[in-house]
DNA sequence: GTAGTTAGACAGTTT
DNA sequence: GTCTAACTAC
């Protein structure tokens, strides 16, 4: 039955125009507040209720937030969900790729995802292993190094080649470490983020069948956000479009702010060149500003030489004036702001907390209004700064389940070998390394005969097999295991809480960050993101999908506007959001622009594009503050107003109250009790704690819980246990070797004597 | 040889 | 303020 026609009336012109666009290539360059989101969630609806399947839609988002909400507005629009339609970021989507056909290029479905963090820490690895001085050689920069080449689609070979007789000895370090961290990352069946986008490519590249049968199943492909896309995203559209061209890009090059991260506005700048034949629609009513906010954004981004020229306009009133501050220190400055949050809240100018955001150029600037807000009790929740998934403590844990999924990762494997402490220090552990290379067997297999080490010291030695067999226990329930309950029983056994109880007052904080983590995990099923349902059916296990998902998701995917607190965020993560009143703080010469933008001219045209990004997420007022001095990297450092205050026309400006009387500077203490508060914000940051319940989903849910009960009958598979197999019958488990998908089992059988079994095809049963 | 302590370097934005 | 490298105590 074909759904039943979207209503297009409130749609102006060029908005009409864009959502009924069919057939061919199509740039929407979408000014802020435009309207681009519905947009594109109307033409995806239009599309399906003309009768295109969405298993033929291909839809890309910047982030699984925007993922997820622009699924669900497609849902009301239909009234149904559109089931079968790819929908994620370039990142997610890539996982999902590989996955599938990841095999091809050599890895398993069981990948391990590494974040930055994981690539520093392979990359120093392999500059100790060859003699490579890390104090020279930074192993972040190298890292960085080798993530802008891949960006570039740059092979190692292709770059080794390049730099044969190169004279930059930087380069030349890239060029030798990059092929050795790339054949490390498939020993250890992982991919870093930038291979989520480049070995897709790569794959579709070499096989043409998996090629044809992507680009036939794609007839329509959208993006969003598309001035922030890099080379080897933009291969990827080109790539999977060739065959319907039915490309539809969103976008605005005044929004681009992440050429550092190898984004390349080239891509929407040229996007008619690369696409012949393709319309171009402009979107420039802005419906989100008042008239001074947007006069004020105008002024700002005219500034800058490299544009591809529009101007938006509104029809709403020109609003409040644009405020402008200036405080003595950061103290002042976030306390002016805080009495200003309490005015808008107290005299009702500002109906909630959630309706403000406060913006700033580095994390570094959020710890002085936590602690402020905190002082004066206002509600706020903190996007960014220091990740949920990568503090200590939760990479500690998931360490165990990369580790349990994934036997080959050696990171994680380095990472949890001696955590919590049980005395392997870098002594045992460069022997346990040399005798693995040496026996040509991985770390893991090498700790349960840790014993015939040479020189191994008789503590180490018991450690070390102790740790494999506690690995090897939990890979024999990993399989039937929710993901909750095996990381409570993980954490319960390593006694984490105790570990961390001895840390002090912030070791409370981590352990309270572990709860979470384990709470999250057991709504891990629950609160999945509608739409990533096709991957339960592709057969993974929960384990795999839990990881792998984790690894992608970021703060600002689970931002809550529900919440009633106020938003502390970096510009970068705001875009796409939007408030009814934005707080931009820190407009200072060196902080922003950084003064490192002045380096290009290209650079300080980001930093004004980011000026501009965070004055258009404000809806009816805008205060733009700054301080004349602040404490940076501990010195304190003044500064004079920001530059791109200059081009803001004064009619606009409203200079408010008394700048100058500062009061007495505040005591830099951070009390415990502002760090459990800080803990606290923390909360419901992992796993959206809005996902809204959908009756789509509960059935699908019913089913997976009927599918666990089922598995209580699944033993754990240790020495002496009683098991039951479908042929033997009853017998006792002997011994079990092995690890992830090889874990095998020894059964002697009371009929048919002792067997050895693979652990995922025996089907044993619990024998009570 | 490992664990616990302390001095020192370092803080730009993030999938 | 947080993380690492080097140092000292066990």
């Amino acid at each position: 039955m074909k759904p039943s026609s979207v209503n297009l009336d409130r749609l102006n012109p060029n908005q009409l125009k864009a959502v009924k666009h069919f057939e061919g290539p199509i740039l929407v360059l979408a000014g802020a507040g435009s309207g681009k989101t519905r947009v594109l969630t109307t033409r995806v609806a239009h599309l399906i209720s003309q009768g295109i399947s969405p298993l033929s839609i291909l839809a890309v988002t910047f982030t699984n937030k925007a993922a997820e909400e622009m699924r669900s507005r497609v849902r009301t629009l239909l009234n149904e969900d559109p089931h079968g339609m790819w929908l994620g970021t370039f990142h997610a989507l890539g996982a999902r790729f590989l996955r599938q056909h990841g095999s091809l290029l050599g890895w398993t479905s069981q990948f391990s995802i590494y974040n930055t963090q994981d690539s520093v820490r392979l990359v120093k690895a392999i500059s100790k292993a060859i003699g490579l001085d890390s104090s020279r050689w930074s192993p972040k920069a190298l890292v960085h190094g080798i993530s802008d080449l891949k960006s570039q689609l740059i092979s190692p070979q292709d770059f080794l080649e390049e730099q044969n007789d190169g004279h930059d000895m930087f380069k030349r370090k890239i060029a030798d470490i990059y092929p050795k961290y790339q054949s490390a990352l498939k020993e250890q069946n992982a991919f870093d983020f930038d291979d989520l986008l480049v070995k897709p490519l790569e794959m579709l590249h070499a096989n043409q069948r998996i090629l044809d049968n992507y680009q036939s199943r794609f007839e329509f492909i959208l993006v969003d956000e598309f001035q922030d896309t890099n080379k080897a995203q933009f291969e990827f559209l080109r790539l999977l479009s060739q065959k319907h061209k039915n490309l539809m890009v969103v976008g605005d090059d005044d929004q681009s702010i992440y050429g550092w991260r190898g984004a390349d506005v080239k891509n929407i700048l040229e996007f008619e060149q690369h696409f012949c034949d393709s319309q171009v629609v402009k979107l420039e009513q802005n419906y989100r500003s008042s008239g001074s906010i947007l006069a004020t954004a105008n002024a700002v981004i005219q500034e800058n030489a490299k544009r591809k020229g529009k101007t938006l306009y509104t029809e709403k009133p020109s609003g409040e004036r644009i405020t402008l501050v200036a405080t003595p220190g950061e103290i002042d400055e976030a306390r002016w702001i805080a009495d200003r949050i309490e005015m808008f809240l107290m005299t009702g100018k500002e109906s909630t907390a959630s309706n403000i955001a406060v913006l700033y150029r580095t994390n570094a600037q959020a710890r002085t209004f936590e602690e402020v807000f905190r002082r004066k009790g206002l509600p706020y929740q903190i996007i960014g700064g220091v990740r949920f998934y990568e503090r200590r403590e939760i990479q500690d844990v998931l360490g165990y389940l990369r580790l349990i999924s994934n036997p080959k990762d050696q990171v994680a494997f380095e990472r949890i070998v001696n955590y919590p402490r049980r005395g392997i220090g870098g002594k045992s552990l460069e022997r346990l390394k040399d005798w693995a290379l040496s026996n040509e067997t991985g770390l893991l297999e090498s700790t349960i005969e840790a014993k015939n080490i040479p020189g191994m010291p008789k503590r180490g030695a018991a450690s070390l097999v102790e740790f494999g067999t506690l690995i090897q226990k939990y890979s024999s329930i990993a399989f039937s295991t929710p993901i909750g309950e095996l990381l409570g029983l993980l954490v319960e056994e390593l006694d984490v809480f105790s570990a961390l109880g001895i840390e002090g007052p912030e070791g409370e904080d981590r352990a309270n960050n572990v709860r979470e983590l384990i709470a999250g995990a057991h709504d891990f099923m629950a609160n999945r993101v509608p739409g990533s349902d096709e991957l339960i059916n592709d057969g993974f296990s929960e384990l795999d999908l839990f990881l792998q998902e984790v690894a992608l998701i970021i703060d600002i995917d689970n931002h809550d506007v529900s919440s009633e607190k106020i938003t502390l965020m970096t510009l970068h993560s705001a875009k796409g959001l939007e408030f009814p009143t934005v707080f931009i703080s820190g407009l200072e010469e060196g902080l922003f622009p950084l003064h490192r933008a002045y380096d290009t001219i290209d650079e300080l045209e980001e930093e004004r594009r980011l000026f501009y990004v965070g004055i258009t997420r404000a809806q009816d007022r805008l205060l733009l503050t700054r301080a004349g001095r602040r404490r940076r990297a501990g010195e304190i450092v003044h500064a004079s107003a920001s530059t791109f205050l200059k081009a803001i026309p004064k009619s606009l400006v409203n200079r408010s109250g008394n700048l100058m009387d500062g009061g007495k500077p505040e005591l830099h203490l951070r009390s415990s009790a502002v760090r459990s508060a800080a803990a606290e914000a923390r909360k419901n940051r992992i796993f959206g704690a809005g996902v809204t319940e959908n009756e789509d989903y509960v059935t699908e849910e019913q089913e997976f819980v009927e599918d666990q009960e089922f598995n209580q009958d699944l033993p754990r598979l240790v020495e002496g246990e009683r098991v039951v197999h479908d042929k033997f019958g009853s017998g006792v488990v002997r011994s079990v070797s092995g690890f992830g998908r090889d874990l095998k089992v020894a059964v002697y059988f009371d009929g048919a004597g002792e067997k050895k079994l693979l652990a995922r095809y025996a089907g044993l049963k619990k024998d009570y």
